[in-house]
DNA sequence: GGAGGCACCTCTAAAAGCAC
DNA sequence: GTGCTTTTAGAGGTGCCTCC
């Protein structure tokens, strides 16, 4: 069985590996010390405790200097390494440069985040060729741990901080946009016509996004509705509402958007309901991390300008 | 909280070792 | 033997711990 003999930390001077670095590298004691800004004497004694620590003579003297030993060898690659993590580590960390940077950026987003999002993500996104952006489905659990270990950058939906909400409140949050319901329809739908407001017994589509029967705008308007269709995403609404009887409640920057497109009528909702909130939440080990706060501006800017 | 003791580190000066 | 380098010895400074 190998013998394997541990360091104490606690008892052991982590000065001393700067000491075996100068010495690897300049092969003299006087010229370490002379690196280091100590004195001669106070390096061959540092020489002396690594020995005592790590029970090798580590360099001895040679035609070419102090020459390594196979042991002290053996430390210099992971020393160095380690070494080098530690200054990496107590240095400021440099502000990013999109449009010279190399990352992929994730995103965890609703259908109807997206929407509103991503077509001004992606005009100014364009500007920067090494920085690529992946969006995922928001999963029905609550993504915390993929936040937590970077697996995802950013979340985008609608979350309360209501009971029920999924989304801890441990996470960091920032509104990026608030918007209404609307009542989309065919072109020239009779109901969205009455003066007195939509009949709600009339047959409507709903998306739930996570497959639930109630939606937001049930949930903020306190209604019952006749809802006949069940759709999970919002690609298909334009198409069914277009060629169709059905209406439905929708975000007023979807239901604009889909109208640009297709032949339907968008009238306001009349019943007074609390707003959608769209929110970006991030980890908050992501806070002072430049390349992710450059993600929040870009998204946030994006949503400004829907 | 302050004083005293202890351990450890670094310094200077001097001795010892090594290569040429 | 000479010159360069390392090691050793002793002193001073600093920080930590214990005791009052």
């Amino acid at each position: 069985m190998m013998d394997i003999q541990r360091v104490n930390l606690a008892s052991f001077d982590l000065n001393l590996l700067r000491v075996l670095d100068a010495l690897f590298l300049e092969r003299s004691v006087s010229r370490a010390a002379a690196r280091l800004k100590l004195s001669q004497p106070a390096t061959s004694n540092a020489l002396a405790r690594l020995r005592d620590a790590l029970e090798d003579p580590l360099f001895v003297r040679s035609r070419e200097g102090m020459a390594p030993t196979p042991r002290a060898l053996a430390l210099r690659g992971p020393l160095s390494a380690a070494l080098r993590q530690v200054q990496e580590a107590l240095t400021e960390p440099l502000p990013f440069e999109p449009a010279t940077a190399s990352r992929t950026f994730v995103l965890a987003a609703s259908d109807h985040a997206q929407l509103v999002v991503l077509p001004q993500l992606a005009k100014q996104w364009v500007r920067y060729p090494g920085v690529k952006l992946r969006v995922v489905p928001l999963p029905r659990d609550f993504p915390t741990a993929e936040l937590e270990s970077g697996a995802v950058d950013l979340v985008l939906g609608v979350f309360d901080l209501a009971p029920g909400d999924r989304a801890p409140r441990s996470l960091k949050r920032q509104l990026l946009v608030e918007e209404r319901f609307v009542l989309v329809g065919r072109k020239g739908h009779p109901a969205l016509r009455r003066p007195e407001g939509v009949d709600l017994r009339l047959p409507q589509l709903h998306v739930a996004p996570r497959g639930g029967s109630e939606s937001a705008y049930d949930r903020r308007s306190k209604l019952q509705r006749n809802v006949v269709l069940y759709t999970p995403h919002y690609l298909v609404a334009p198409w069914v509402l277009s060629s169709t009887e059905l209406f439905a409640a929708l975000p007023e920057r979807v239901a604009r958007r889909f109208a640009e497109a297709f032949p339907l009528d968008v009238v306001p909702v009349k019943r007074p309901h609390p707003p959608l909130r769209i929110q970006q939440l991030w980890h908050p080990l992501r806070q002072g991390e430049p390349a992710h706060r450059w993600l929040r501006e870009q998204v946030l800017a994006a949503a400004r300008r829907a």
